[in-house]
DNA sequence: TTAGGGTTAG
């Protein structure tokens, strides 16, 4: 039953016999003795080794596991210091650096791969190796090397597996020429690469953006017979993706499929997400179709991206569906499925619907975090209501969860919107003394919270007092304060800093420039406004939807309509779709100068584009019509109304106010069942759906 | 390899 094997000072080394150790009684008594001796002296220890032949490592390691988790670590000394037959200490160390390994203890693991090393007792390459992976995993690549070298000294022969976990360690730390030299260290040792290594350079590689090397070690791999799989083309993929280079990311997907390489899951989910985050939600939806009819089971990632590119635009609908769908299948939606849903309700104004959802998720057990509460916390700050903003912020203190200094931040950003300059400082020294010291974010929402509400000089000091923090201020820092200069109408000064920002070498951006052009071009300084716009381009900073925008309006407010059309133009050919912006400063313009016709074609081409019209676009049409024009549309609207069980509640008196009210509800579906809206003046019809027609009205 | 904080337009 129980043998006592060994007796050396305090120490007793107990070996259980095998059949024993399996009996449910015996496990308990093991227990018992562990705890018991634990009590009676620290060194008392027990090991319980089968001795059977077959298969003695599997119980050796149950019992390891056993000892460590009682705390009883004194074993190894015990083993070290040759107790037992060197043969079986090795063996029962190697499990103890298994055993920490997988616990990940990493101390332990150094403090027994030492000993063991002081005691002339070697571990094996594999347990090494445990011990690099571990520390790659925390970054700690010096030690890594160190005990990487320390298994060259006393001869452990690395293996293919331990070069490629220090490869894997120098790539993450961005040191890919040591890892390329480690590379040529293996091929001298005649210890060839295998698919794995190459693997790991093309992630090296990708991350550094050297996809032209990455793409050659592709080319290397296939000469020499190795495997190509997705877990080679994933990284390249995803870096590109990173780049914002999807062309490219979606040619290598082609490649693949020419090669034979099928795509897994996860390359599908990096192309959906490149694509959700330019804006190209349908596209992704695309791909999510095509997985699964490569019959791929999208995982929550899949749902998770795509639910987060519909929200980027402002499709909550699609967003809610998905949730539906995923609920449906086997898959659970996670907290951040709900936070990402509630960024996106919130991104629309739409905060009540948002809060909902926090209820809904903790009833369904989920339960909200610190992002959870940062995106209300945001959306409240955006929506006005400072008062929420602080509640939740409270709500996430009494659940014990930890702001972080996003959470401060934008608890922060709400207080000085609504100029609490104070509270805001001192939520900063809290956040501080948390160990959040200001970073150049926290400086930029001082700088720019303090110029919106016309402290310009202040949030002038301010700039250039961050750098007695050891913190340079950046194109944001200087843009908040040059536009802050150019809303209170000096432009000047707004001038003097952008040239201060270019002697420091701080690159404008484009929304740098945006700023300038809008506010010369709505002086009406339309020269300096073109020479900030063809100046941005000299420096390969393209405009963008709002560069073009402000431009278009400040033409059009000085009557400048023709120059307007031909940027309208411009943008359409470079591929920079107008936006609902566009089409109303356009639309506005046409009805200024009675160009009914004209109006009417902008609006129709706006709802071809699905671009939902917002109430200043309704606003823009409507200001100017007469007001027997606009009674004949309001009782169109109340016709119209009468037969919708839906909206029936609407008075007819207040259609004009139910107008209003309805305006930017969700996406438009302009389903071509065309109705008349209203007549212009000259008699010019504007046509939409009648579901457009409602939520216009 | 999915979510949150800072600068832009009607």
């Amino acid at each position: 039953m129980l043998r006592e094997c060994g007796l050396a000072h305090k120490t007793i080394i107990f070996v259980l016999d095998e059949f024993d150790l399996f009996t449910q009684g015996k496990q308990r008594l093991l227990y018992s003795l562990l705890d018991a001796m634990q009590c009676v002296t620290s060194q008392a220890v027990v090991i319980g080794v089968s001795c059977r032949l077959n298969g003695w490592l599997k119980s050796a390691y149950w019992v390891v596991e056993r000892v460590i988790s009682c705390n009883v670590h004194r074993v190894v000394d015990v083993l070290v210091d040759g107790y037992l037959n060197l043969q079986v200490s090795v063996e029962i160390l190697n499990l103890f650096l298994r055993v920490y390994a997988k616990n990940a203890n990493v101390e332990q693991c150094l403090l027994v791969f030492e000993k063991m090393l002081r005691n002339q007792l070697l571990p094996d390459v594999k347990n090494c190796n445990r011990i690099l992976r571990s520390l790659r995993d925390r970054n700690m690549v010096a030690k890594a090397r160190e005990v990487y070298r320390m298994m060259g000294e006393v001869g452990i022969k690395p293996s293919i597996v331990t070069y490629n976990t220090m490869l894997d360690s120098f790539c993450r730390e961005g040191e890919v020429q040591q890892a390329l030299d480690l590379l040529s260290e293996m091929q001298r040792k005649e210890r060839y690469p295998n698919d794995v290594t190459y693997n790991i350079l093309i992630n090296g590689l990708s991350k550094k953006g050297e996809f032209n090397l990455a793409r050659g070690l592709i080319g290397e791999m296939l000469n020499k017979g190795l495997e190509v799989s997705a877990y080679t083309y994933n990284p390249l993929i995803y870096g590109y993706c990173e780049k914002g280079m999807v062309v490219e990311a979606l040619g290598l997907g082609v490649e693949m499929e020419i090669r034979g390489v099928s795509p897994i899951v996860s390359t599908y989910n990096t192309f959906i997400y490149a694509l959700c985050q330019q804006g190209r939600a349908s596209e992704a939806r695309q791909w999510f179709s095509v997985m699964l009819k490569k019959n791929l089971v999208p995982d929550i990632r899949s749902y998770n991206t795509l639910i987060y590119g519909y929200c980027r635009l402002g499709n909550t609908n699609d967003a809610f569906s998905l949730l539906h769908d995923l609920r449906t299948g086997d898959i659970f939606p996670t907290v951040v499925t709900y936070n990402t849903i509630m960024d996106g309700l919130c991104g629309k104004g739409e905060l009540e619907d948002a809060m909902q959802l926090k209820d809904e998720m903790t009833r369904c057990g989920i339960s909200p975090d610190v992002f959870t509460y940062t995106i209300l916390v945001h959306g409240s700050c955006k929506a006005g209501n400072l008062l929420l903003a602080k509640e939740l912020f409270d709500e996430m203190l009494h659940k014990g969860l930890e702001p972080d200094s996003v959470a401060y931040t934008t608890r922060i950003a709400g207080e000085l919107r609504l100029g609490d300059i104070l509270k805001a400082c001192k939520l900063q020294e809290e956040m501080s003394v948390k160990g959040f010291p200001p970073d150049i974010i926290i400086y930029n929402v001082f700088v720019d919270g303090i110029a919106k509400l016309g402290n310009l000089e202040e949030a002038t000091e301010l700039l250039h007092k961050m750098v007695g923090d050891g913190l340079m201020p950046d194109h944001v820092t200087y843009t908040s304060v040059i536009h802050a200069y150019l809303e209170f109408g000096n432009l000047k000064k707004a001038r003097e800093l952008f040239d201060e920002m270019i002697s420091k070498e701080i690159s404008p951006t484009v929304v740098t420039y945006t700023v300038l052009i809008h506010a010369h071009a709505g002086k009406g300084r339309l020269e300096l406004a073109h020479m900030y716009f063809s100046e941005m381009q000299q420096k390969s900073i393209l405009p963008n939807v709002i560069t073009y925008n402000a431009l278009i309006n400040g033409l059009c407010t000085y009557r400048r309509i023709n120059e307007a059309y031909s940027y309208f133009a411009e943008m359409k050919a470079r591929g920079i779709g107008p936006n609902k912006y566009t089409y109303t400063i356009l639309i506005n313009e046409n009805c200024d100068l009675g160009n009914w016709q004209e109006v009417s074609r902008l609006f129709k081409e706006m709802l071809d584009k699905r671009i939902q019209p917002d109430s200043l676009t309704y606003s823009a049409m409507l200001k100017n019509l007469g007001k027997d024009c606009k009674s004949h549309a309001i009782e169109y609207l109340d016709f119209i109304i009468l037969g919708d069980e839906e909206t029936s509640v609407i008075a007819a008196g207040e259609a004009d106010r139910a107008v209003m009210v309805h305006f930017g509800f969700g996406p438009t579906s302009y389903l071509g069942k065309h109705k008349s809206l209203c007549a212009f003046p000259d008699n010019t019809k504007l046509y939409c759906s009648k579901h457009d027609f409602i939520r216009a009205v």
